[in-house]
DNA sequence: GCCACAATGTACCAGTTAGTACATTGTGGC
DNA sequence: GCCACAATGTACTAACTGGTACATTGTGGC
């Protein structure tokens, strides 16, 4: 598929003819259906991310226990990662392009909602309880539990060649997987200083 | 530099002719000094890394606090990566083509203990103390440090874009900067559950 | 001054690649 | 069966790009 291609080998070194071959039709049809390379590449995106966030729409959280559900959603989004590596890099590739394909896909804004506003209700539920610190919103845990969840997918060649980490052993994977957890509750549930 | 150029455009997207003119040599030149488009970029590559080790290194914590410590640990890493864009954009390279050049670089591999001596030493004072907990070692919290770190620069337009946030204002960037100090004194605080 | 060789300039090539012109084939409506 | 037009196949090109052949110039040693 076109996503593997431009994830693989990024925009300027995926091929058109590449593409064609590999999806079973011609460079022709490309130009035919799409219009060029980029409108190709920009429908990749799109059709990525919309994948992405209907994949995390699915996450679920329903606990009542403020605390395990933050830990609960740093998990899974830690899983949700592990299997859209493709995603990630591709996320990777637009970034080296500093977001001008990405700018231009004006439905992909709205998207981003759903996942902001389970956090702001599990955090919600947490403050009202005294449980959690109270100078955190939604974007500050998002931003931490993204961060950590591409990093140990993006970064996990050059990291793990410098630090002598094999993050796909299963032991070591779910390591990472509860140390986020850790993280984000130990964090937010510690007090502000 | 050719650094930039390889940072801008990625390996493929990278142009030797590009680089010759932006250098004031020639393209003659690079093919008699370097021997080809790939030796360039593992010069160019191995030389970054030389200059973040460098720099890394100059990060002195001498806190006897050890929480005092490990918060400007994070905060430094966190001016570090800000200040260090273009290599942030050559690891992000690297990682796409997942460490096929790096692991050709073995004199790498050595430059990355300092900072893990570092955090190794903070986190045995603090355990001493009895204030961090037992259950993290010095690359957990490298991992998270840098995750954090490096997708706040390298992420920041697809992330920006798609939860409108302003990376680059300066009053956006001091909260980013105390946020992860918070998150790994928080976390390294908390008890093990 | 001259030699050996390093450094550099010039012009070029062979392979690749996004994109297209043009011809041909399918197909749904009548 | 025939028309209009959508879908597809074929063959091409113009521009680019990494790499090189060959000629020329600088330079340190004697």
């Amino acid at each position: 598929m076109a996503t593997e291609v431009f994830a693989e080998e990024g925009y300027s070194g995926a091929r058109v003819d590449d593409i064609a071959e590999r999806t079973r039709t011609t460079k022709r049809m490309i130009y035919y259906y799409f219009g060029g390379k980029e409108q190709l590449y920009l429908a990749v995106l799109e059709n990525a991310y919309r994948g992405i966030r209907e994949a995390e729409r699915a996450i679920d959280v329903d606990h009542t226990d403020p605390v395990a559900a933050i830990r609960q959603l740093a998990e899974l989004t830690f899983d949700h990662h592990v299997t859209h590596d493709a995603f990630i890099r591709l996320v990777a590739i637009e970034n080296i392009h500093r977001g001008e394909f990405i700018r231009r896909i004006d439905s992909l804004r709205t998207l981003a909602q759903p996942a902001k506003t389970l956090l702001d209700e599990i955090l919600e539920r947490g403050r009202a309880a005294g449980v959690f610190r109270t100078d955190v919103d939604a974007i500050d845990v998002h931003l931490v539990i993204s961060a950590y969840c591409v990093f140990q997918i993006a970064n996990q060649y050059t990291f793990g060649y410098l630090f002598d980490v094999e993050f796909t052993q299963p032991d070591r994977r779910a390591h990472l997987r509860s140390l986020i957890g850790d993280v984000v509750v130990g964090w937010l549930t510690s007090a502000v200083r």
